[in-house]
DNA sequence: TGGCAATTGCAAACGATTTGCAATTAGAAT
DNA sequence: ATTCTAATTGCAAATCGTTTGCAATTGCCA
């Protein structure tokens, strides 16, 4: 069974760090990016990152050139929902932030799902194929309890 | 076994029939995007079918309507390969088009996979979670053979 | 504390998709 | 066959998420 995916909630210290081991510069902007992430497990687009940025804003375009470089170093993963907004997550320490999510179609509410089930398919398909390094990317669909 | 999802490929007159079943007008530009989809068993974006339109082609916003309006009808499924780019295909006279793709990194060129996989998840996933009328998404992305 | 490269904000550019509107056209009615 | 009308089209402009150029600012090493 694995581990689940927000079981360790890294603090911001923490994450300041891996960003210094990588050689980038501790912003105050990059800071609230990683503490707004932090405080909202759950796949947030630029825009709902922005909403949840304490004081004094920072610009749109300083959210998502955050996020690329977070994703770049691997802190956070990125994934797509279905409508056409990019949306991330912060990455566990040790974890490398694979799972899926079960998303309300009606409210969007979205569910965690850590199990992962087609990780034993990816041999089976690559072998088939003859592709070689197969990942997946698989999302639910359906109604939560509150919209029924 | 599933069926192969392309083993039947509609004639252009059973795709008008569907159509005008609909009471929905049959124009040009509709035949022609049919025609495009019917030859083409990938998915297609907008544009791509744009361009395989024979002779005077046709507006972009004409596809985009087009293919909203056959998607609605359930006649094309559309496909969410990781770029931003919606893609259609065309589904099978009883298929539900429901299937998964594996979609190389380099030259995103597209292998189908007809069997799928979790959906004997769904229903785990939905009691879990309280959820009902649960689907999926899924697609598996490599490096093909002739990318390697 | 100074200096320079990395980072930011702002506005403009971008690509995919959508929309308003006037002109065209498919198909039912005559 | 011709007429009529609502559905459909093309075009251009609008929208939305995201990216980029550039000048001003700032983190961090010396």
């Amino acid at each position: 069974m694995k581990k689940h995916s927000h079981s360790v909630r890294p603090q911001l210290p923490e994450l300041t760090d891996r960003l210094r081991r990588k050689s980038r510069r501790i912003t105050g902007q990059r800071q609230a990016v990683l503490h707004a992430l932090r405080n909202h497990p759950h796949p947030m687009s630029s825009k709902e990152v922005q909403s949840r940025l304490g004081s004094g804003d920072c610009d749109l375009a300083t959210i998502y050139r955050s996020l690329h470089l977070l994703e770049g170093i691997g802190m956070v993963k990125r994934f797509d929902l279905g409508d056409g907004v990019a949306r991330y997550e912060l990455v566990g320490m040790d974890d490398d932030g694979h799972h899926h999510h079960l998303i309300c179609r009606r409210c969007a509410d979205v569910v965690e799902i850590d199990d992962c089930f087609p990780q034993a398919l990816e041999k089976q398909i690559a072998r088939q194929n003859g592709y070689t390094g197969v990942t997946h990317r698989l999302e639910f669909f359906g109604v939560c309890p509150r919209c029924r």
